[in-house]
RNA sequence: UGGGGCAUGGUGCAACGGCAGCACAGCGGACUUUGAAUCCGUUGAUCCAGGUUCGAAUCCUGGUGCCCCGGCCA
């Protein structure tokens, strides 16, 4: 190992903390990355992950979890265990250190009574409406509340009353005692602590109050000695709160830091949209592989490093900002091609019969995996008989020009197999067509000929009698506009959804090796896309793939410019 | 003049007073037993107006546009 800690990553985060190595405020790097466990992670806290571990990381520094638990009528343990699930997939270590807001909660209790002591915090009578009153708004100022001055003894015995559990729910608060004026309406004397009488999923019935985020946070930062604390944008407001809890109570002050969090095209990100496309039923849930949830993005096919490439290459910045699905569609597939098996599977069959092959003829091509490297690739067996299928977009009865596939009286290649030609097209009453009647030539065994004629296409296929019977979901976006919030007016997200993002394949036809298929395992299928094994929906003997993105194609491409 | 923040190709991110660059997308070509991948080439940008300077994306002034803030949510 080498002791550079030149940072492999470079951005406004990184000047500002070599800043502060330079000039001293810190000699280390401690992050913390902090969820609140009401959700699942999305790809914007993957975002926030990487960025969190990975400049720890980078100067060789260490980062915590820690749970921001200090609202029990929203906080779940179901949350709690798949956020570190989650974590753990996209491949980063807290070792020992994970934490819980809830851990501190008695020190908490004890810093706002120093606060009370000082005179800096007291305890307020206002109902919520009352309180939201004497706020003020954006351009005039507040007003003092009428229980501002109680005095220090006052404010302590009803604060402890408080906490004894004397007062209901939303009879009184404990507030910071700043400047009603303030046009910052954080600093208008923020409540500190609010009474619920809720079962916390990990102090059970202990408190009846709960410390706010601001004052919880702040506080937390501190005590686990965070040098760097980094939040989204809509938190700068609050950093002058957050100092000033820090700078009152005269305790390790860590510095806030705020960056854009990550929005990308044709989704939503925000965790109360999530929870209402899963109750709403629009998605199977939070795993369903349409959503941008990490349990999503898993099940679908996407791989680790594929999403810390991602976050790597977006950049970090101030700037609102769309990434483009493109983006991360390419650094998916960059990742999937370079580890996938490469097999074959028909996804819309139609059926070839091969005249002059055997009736009962049967052979096997052993077909290396990775077809770049057939020198050292694995392989397996591919059985071939009389009877195939191909995919019914392979063939056409009068092509247009550049169609390099299957039409009457055309040869192609049958990768790994053989040439065939088409002699004629058997239809239906309706004019479909029903089968296709082929000849080979035994010469090409292999997929190529000796006589070196060229072949322009070269297709996929599957032994109609050794085929394994799968079912296919083929995913598109959950939006139909790049924007989902872009609605006419008195619009709403959800008139977005878009009603095609799945479509289901009942009668797929898979070669059988991937009856070995196991969970997590990348597949390309040919000329296809790449496909990966539904966690879910999959029984025995009745697989279920999810494909994970298609392939490029640039023929589709070509066809949608020719249907313009 | 409530407060805070942000503006660089279509998109995202660099350039930290000295030739505006990278990635994705796009376009063109080569290669191909995946119309994939790969390779080669290429179009395209500093919000506006002043000012400072030999020199401004960068500094100053004034505009404009967009985002965030009036939970006992985080």
């Amino acid at each position: 190992m080498s002791e550079d800690t030149t940072p492999s990553r470079s951005n406004f985060i990184t000047d500002i903390i070599d800043e502060h190595l330079e000039n001293g405020r810190f000699d280390r790097v401690h992050t913390r990355f902090p969820p609140e466990p009401n959700g699942y992670l999305h790809i914007g806290h993957a975002k926030s992950i990487c960025l969190n571990f990975g400049v720890a990381e980078d100067y060789g520094g260490q980062t915590n979890l820690r749970f921001d638990d200090t609202n029990p009528t929203t906080e779940e343990v179901e949350y709690v265990e798949s956020i570190q699930e989650d974590i753990r997939w996209l491949g980063f270590d807290w070792e020992d250190r994970l934490f819980f807001a809830s851990d501190y909660f008695g020190q908490l209790y004890n810093y706002a009574l120093q606060l009370i002591q000082k005179g800096k915090a007291y305890v307020c009578d206002l109902s919520p409406d009352e309180l939201r009153t004497y706020r003020g708004t954006l351009t005039e100022p507040g007003k003092n509340s009428p229980y501002r001055d109680r005095s220090v003894e006052e404010n302590l015995d009803l604060f402890r009353r408080m906490k004894a559990g004397e007062f209901p729910d939303g009879s009184r608060t404990l507030r910071a005692k700043i400047d009603m004026a303030s046009p910052n309406l954080n600093l208008r004397d923020p409540v500190l602590y609010r009474i619920l009488h809720a079962e916390h999923h990990r102090t059970g019935d202990e408190w009846c109050i709960y410390p706010m985020y601001d004052y919880a946070h702040a506080l937390s930062d501190s005590i686990e000695g965070i040098t760097h604390s980094i939040c989204t944008l809509e938190f700068e407001d609050h950093r002058p709160l957050y100092d000033w809890f820090l700078d009152e109570l005269g305790v390790f002050h860590s510095q806030q830091i705020e960056f854009a969090r990550l929005n990308l095209t044709y989704t939503v990100m925000s965790k109360r949209r999530l929870l209402q496309l899963v109750r709403e039923g629009h998605v199977s849930g939070w795993d369903d592989p349409r959503m941008p949830t990490l349990s999503g993005m898993r099940r679908r096919g996407y791989t680790p490093e594929a999403i810390r490439a991602f976050a790597d290459i977006i950049g970090v910045s101030k700037a609102n900002s769309i990434v483009d699905m493109e983006l991360l569609e390419h650094v998916l597939r960059d990742d999937l091609n370079n580890r996938a098996r490469r097999v074959m599977a028909v996804v819309e069959p139609l059926k070839v019969i091969i005249d002059n092959y055997p009736d009962e003829g049967e052979e096997t091509f052993e077909v290396p995996y990775f077809p770049w490297d057939r020198e050292n690739s694995p392989t397996r067996e591919v059985p071939f008989s009389k009877e195939i299928f191909i995919e019914r977009s392979d063939f056409m009865e009068d092509p247009p020009k550049k169609f390099f596939r299957l039409a009457p009286g055309r040869e192609v290649r049958l990768m790994n197999a053989y040439y065939i030609t088409c002699t004629s097209v058997a239809k239906d009453a309706h004019g479909e067509v029903t089968e296709l009647h082929c000849t080979y030539d035994p010469e090409s065994r292999g997929g190529m000929s000796p006589d070196g004629r060229k072949v322009r296409g070269t297709l996929h296929w599957v032994s109609a009698r050794h085929a394994l019977d799968a079912e296919l979901r083929l995913y598109d976006t959950l939006f139909t506009q790049p924007n989902p919030y872009d609605v006419p007016e008195g619009g709403d997200f959800k008139d977005n959804i878009n009603p095609d993002s799945l479509q289901v394949i009942r009668e797929a036809k898979l070669e059988p090796s991937l009856a070995e298929a196991s969970v997590g395992e990348p597949f390309q299928f040919m000329r296809q896309g790449y496909f990966t094994l539904d966690s879910v929906d999959t029984h025995p003997g009745a697989p279920v793939f999810n494909r994970t993105i298609s392939l490029v194609d640039s023929w589709a491409k070509l066809e949608a410019e020719r249907g313009k």
